[in-house]
DNA sequence: GCAAAATGATCTATATATGAATCATTTATC
DNA sequence: GATAAATGATTCATATATAGATCATTTTGC
């Protein structure tokens, strides 16, 4: 006994309005898209290998949520983020790659500049 | 006894390779935007009201992260999805509402179509 | 209208993501 | 080079997201 205490603390997740309403959206698109394509609920969610109640909070723009199992979802039913072709995909990813190499490691505090305009 | 028996089994997740490129970019993405704002990790974690480890494993693109942790850090340093700014994305949000609407409310199997060109 | 299917919603058990702590390493600033 | 700060990585306790089941409701197709 009298061992180390850990405390676990998780504070209630602020979500900012910019958050909640691209999530919003996001979930609107896969409904949009699962119902063009005349696919359901179940069906997506088989063969994103996700139960159904998820599929459901995902297209409701419930915030906890994997993310992994999100983009599964939308890739599914055919929205893509990004780009909408996996080439162009992994050119940005290159470059991306390439922009940080050139980047410092570390950021020193300092010159933290303050972007709260979202 | 001879309760009821709840069996919870969790199929190990399939990423698709386009969903795991994509969560690479978006975490790529919001590390090269946060250096170029010369902000910390410790920093951009405690705006978005999550723990420094969470924070590093959105930006090496763990598909196990809460969706709105992820785009609530992505919101902070600028990276935006969909539309820059929040006007554009409610409008965005309204048509696809709007689009709703229209559709069936609920879809029937028979034919249904298969995409997996992602 | 009728039957079948899809959707919505709620509950429970449990697998797991998360916050916190810690240590080692790397990087920036002087 | 020296020092302090930032980053990377790991471990652990626990808060919580998820799968599965179930029921009611809505919707489609005949």
């Amino acid at each position: 006994m009298d061992q180390k205490q850990k405390i676990f603390e998780r504070t209630p997740r602020a979500r900012s309005r910019y958050t909640l309403e691209a999530l919003g959206l996001l979930g609107r698109l896969i409904r949009l898209s699962r119902i063009e394509k005349r696919m359901t609920v179940q069906g997506v969610a088989d063969r994103a290998g996700i139960s159904r109640g998820l599929l459901q909070r995902i297209e409701k723009g419930d915030p906890r949520c994997e993310i992994g199992a999100t983009f599964e979802a939308a890739a599914i039913v055919g929205v893509t983020l990004f780009e909408s072709d996996i080439n162009n995909l992994a050119v940005h990813s290159k470059r991306a790659n390439d922009m940080l190499a050139l980047l410092p490691k570390s950021v020193h505090a300092g010159t933290a500049v303050a972007h709260d305009d979202f």
